[in-house]
DNA sequence: GACCCGTGGGT
DNA sequence: TACCCAAGGGT
């Protein structure tokens, strides 16, 4: 019988993915789609990757880069914290590293957005180091082969399976294994349906041996999301709208909004009369819901034509924007469809 | 340890 | 539809 490693390594070489953009790439670009992929398929990165390359092609662009031009790059990705984190680590690149990207493991571990996962992906696709991985698929893919039972993200389930991503991490070919370990994660150990007759470690699977292939891995316990209301006024002087830049902690942190008043934060007319906004025209535009991990939003959009641009709301953090230009700028996924809107109603 | 942080695809 | 959860990390 083969190791578990040195069949993984075969099956990745016949039936692994060979095109990604950052497969072979420096140290750079496996970083950039590392944090890119952390809770996002491969499918959704791919031409967010391709532009951020093409925008900011190496580590000194980047870093010379405002976080408003990231963040703008990283609008609908989600997460935004690890744009966020992304630019600040490339920052500190240049000042500690003089540009080079750092070579050692325990350094790339200090820089933000980088935990002992992404760290050791980077090691081993970059810098052929034997270092083990952990995330969504190697999970499951060890759940399944180890037979480990109970949540991951429990702390003592996740100690068991990082010891044995440790244990059976091979010395050699080691971003052919990482690679094969995440491809077969995404084609064959899925979560619903695997197929199983396709896995090269199907003999010695413990869930396949014990017939609990549909119950491992353990998922997450459930818990109701509660569901909050809120409104964004649409402040338009003809084709310009206003828009408030976002703290950076909190939802959508560093991102551009136009301004939003949550339950208990008053009614539409007091926030008028708050900042000397005269509506020369107000349409209630339809409700529609924004799903998050945690909570449901349902969004009520508020069209206000002013007269003129009131002078209280050109402070700074607010700017105003053609709706084409705010397109461009950095806003989560619900204020992109909010203006799309607008622009179809012109 | 528990919670926070986005969005989209699969079932 | 509703639910799960992705190449996780920070606080």
């Amino acid at each position: 019988m083969h190791s578990f490693s040195s069949r993984l390594i075969r099956w990745q070489r016949r039936h692994g993915r060979h095109d990604l953009p950052w497969q072979g790439q420096d140290a750079y670009r496996v970083w950039l789609s590392e944090i890119m992929l952390q809770q996002t398929q491969v499918a959704t990165v791919i031409s967010y990757y391709q532009r951020f390359i093409a925008s900011f092609p190496n580590i000194a662009a980047l870093a010379a880069a405002t976080e408003d031009e990231v963040l703008a790059h990283w609008s609908g990705l989600g997460y935004y914290a690890r744009g966020r984190n992304l630019h600040k680590a490339a920052q500190i690149i240049v000042e500690k590293h003089n540009g080079e990207f750092p070579r050692e493991f325990e350094q790339i571990l200090e820089l933000p957005g980088i935990g002992r996962s992404t760290a050791a992906a980077i090691c081993a696709q970059a810098y052929h180091e034997s270092r083990a991985i952990l995330d969504g698929n190697v999970k499951r893919l060890l759940a399944r082969w180890c037979g480990i039972e109970g949540w991951a993200g429990n702390k003592k389930v996740e100690e068991k399976l990082w010891q044995q991503a440790e244990a059976l991490m091979p010395r050699r070919n080691v971003a052919t294994y990482t690679q094969a370990l995440m491809d077969m994660g995404a084609t064959v150990c899925t979560r619903g349906k695997p197929k199983c007759g396709e896995c090269p470690v199907q003999t010695d699977c413990v869930a396949r041996q014990t017939d609990r292939i549909a119950e491992l891995p353990t998922p997450r316990p459930t818990k109701a999301v509660p569901e909050r209301h809120t409104t964004f006024l649409l402040l338009m002087s003809g084709r310009d709208i206003l828009l408030e830049k976002r703290p950076s902690s909190g939802i959508w942190g560093g991102l551009w909004c136009p301004p939003q008043l949550d339950d208990g934060q008053g009614i539409v007319a007091d926030y008028l009369q708050r900042n000397g906004v005269e509506v020369s025209e107000r349409v209630e535009l339809e409700e529609f819901t924004h799903t998050f991990t945690h909570f449901k939003l349902h969004i009520t959009p508020v069209l206000l034509q002013v007269a003129h641009k009131p002078m209280r709301v050109q402070q700074a953090g607010s700017v105003w924007l053609d709706v084409e230009e705010a397109l461009r700028a950095a806003i989560p996924t619900p204020v992109r469809k909010m203006l799309e809107n607008l622009i179809r109603s012109f």
